[in-house]
DNA sequence: CTGAAAGCGCTTACAG
DNA sequence: CTGAAAGCGCTTACAG
């Protein structure tokens, strides 16, 4: 009995009674060897087991493994439940599939906070939503193609939207018609973790860099241009996009008494504005009428569900396509702004 | 001006004056030289710019690079987006980011039908609701680990849960209440495609390892024992998970005069479910008063919302779990079967 | 605790 | 169209 070895090009070679380079040849490059040699190899090596040039070796021998890894700010736990952050994924692996690369995904906080050894394996890294002044950023490899998403870092190239101009529309549009009592739920705005009624005592994250802070920049005008002083408009914040963080500080907000709870709500996502969509719904609070809400992202979920949800759309799945593409080296490594869309639903007429 | 040749091993042993090995050990076996040393090989890396040893190499020597793969049954994009799926990859993800290794995604279906070249890189294979026959299967490099989930592959352990238990046990829930008009929506039923009703005309799957085939029969069975003929249900099919295509199909079924209308919907997804319940809101259709609707999955968005859907809930971040700890061999090679639990919501009481 | 040396499995000019 | 040979950047017994 043989030992169960794994078949290596060599032993092909040997077995076939031709060199290595024609094995590599009739795998990599057709137009070096003839067909009917080609086909001689190709069905023998299948039927001895051999199933190609092993990858390893391969991405040693020629500097390259056709593998792009995505650096996510958050945990993969949440980021792959997360819409916002699927859809850019999934921007990302359908440019890199149809390329003949393989997307490798690395959690931007791990258990430790360095990134595995195995990461330095990819070709280059998209770096999504992570703070600039992570430590991981500095221990990616040199000179490898980075592309930075959502957030900017020195001398690479990125892609992302204009969010204070997004959220200045969408609160425009909310404040056509002037609420009585309008509130902000914001998305990670404080350096201290706060789940809650944002204080004088909290300290906002810096304004450059912040995606939430942009976001406030452009409410914070909205309001003033409609005569509304954006310090008397109550401030809430949020630690993380999932329903179970976002419910109980939605309940404290919509459980207030009727003259103190708020009729317009401007909620920095879609999640945090479904999470409101459904507590009211649950407290016989209705949507308009009683209650406006808008939110941001425009995934599917907040469109495909009755009420459908009055939101600015970005475009996550193009934002994953441009980045992927930065990193082929099929667009130009250069600033990305994208595009966003006022959807107009139902929540906020 | 030095060209800008990437840092190795080798440099920065000459440049340290000790040997390859010795810098080799501070990277990997810290109890192999002295702290001092350790200490000074890394800060001296750090400031010439070594990152470490390469990857591509590393793994080439060890034979190991930490990397699993989990090959998707569908498109990356459809999978990225699917929440029974995206649980199931944060299932997988957390236990490999746990123990040092990384995710790679590889689609089951893609432009080509050949994994690409990169794919057998990894230490093993997670395999996600792939059909057993299909050609992917068998160009998987040989003698690596392989998990299949959903279906079984001969030879290879394999999680699941048991489809036909439990839609027994939603549509017996169901069915306390006897429906005028039941009818069944499939997911991927037959073999020709189809939106829409299954006639005669059409052939189903085979009944082995296919999950729709698995689930039917649970709900014929529980049909059957309340005296109702499965065969005078009607069945419709939906092809992909997705709203828009659900949407045409359940359109088709209430937009029925409405003495034909069904008035249960034993749907085989909680998206198909979903679908049903927005469309029947935008209808004015009451659920559960017009039209009761039972799941399956138990997705966080059928949860979220309100009506609450009655579905059942299969673990799907447990089966991510459990495959990737088969493949790191820290839970026995053998049959894994994942128990299910009856979700009791608002649209079906 | 350290160093010299073999070799992981390939690809690629290059010579024939 | 084919073959001999170098070398990609590491890790790991092994000897000292």
């Amino acid at each position: 009995m043989t030992p169960p070895r794994r078949m290596t090009l060599k032993d092909l070679a040997r077995e076939l009674g031709v060199s290595t380079a024609t094995i590599s040849n009739a795998f990599n490059r057709p137009d070096q060897l003839s067909p009917t040699l080609r086909e001689r190899i190709l069905s023998e090596a299948a039927r001895l087991g051999y199933s190609g040039p092993d990858a390893k070796a391969r991405s040693l021998r020629t500097g390259r493994s056709r593998i792009v890894a995505v650096v996510l700010a958050e945990s993969l736990t949440y980021s792959l439940n997360d819409a916002v952050a699927s859809e850019f994924l999934s921007g990302v692996a359908e440019v890199l599939d149809a390329h003949g690369h393989t997307l490798l995904l690395l959690p931007g906080r791990g258990h430790d906070s360095q990134p595995a050894g195995s990461a330095n394996i990819a070709d280059g890294f998209i770096v999504y939503g992570l703070m600039p002044n992570n430590q991981l950023l500095q221990r990616l490899p040199y000179q490898r193609p980075l592309v930075s998403v959502d957030f900017d870092v020195e001398g690479c190239p990125t892609v992302h939207i204009d969010d204070t101009e997004a959220s200045y529309r969408i609160a425009c549009y909310a404040l056509k018609q002037r609420p009585e009592r309008p509130a902000i739920i914001n998305l990670r705005l404080t350096v201290e973790p706060c789940n809650g009624r944002v204080t004088a005592a909290h300290t906002m994250l810096p304004s450059t860099s912040t995606i939430s802070r942009a976001r406030l920049a452009g409410f914070y005008e909205a309001l003033e241009e409609h005569g509304i002083t954006p310090g008397a408009v109550p401030l809430w914040n949020i630690e993380e996009n999932t329903f179970d963080v976002c419910s109980p500080v939605l309940a404290e907000i919509l459980d207030q008494p009727e003259h103190l709870r708020p009729d317009l709500l401007l909620c920095m996502s879609d999640r945090i504005a479904l999470t409101a969509l459904t507590l009211a719904e649950q407290r016989g609070i209705r949507v308009p009428e009683d209650l406006r809400i808008t939110g941001f992202d425009g995934i599917a979920e907040g469109q495909y569900r009755a009420p459908r949800l009055t939101t600015v759309r970005q475009d996550s799945v193009g934002k994953g396509r441009v980045a992927a593409q930065m990193i082929l080296g099929h667009l130009p490594a250069e600033q990305q702004l994208l595009k966003t869309e006022l959807l107009l639903g139902d929540t906020c007429p």
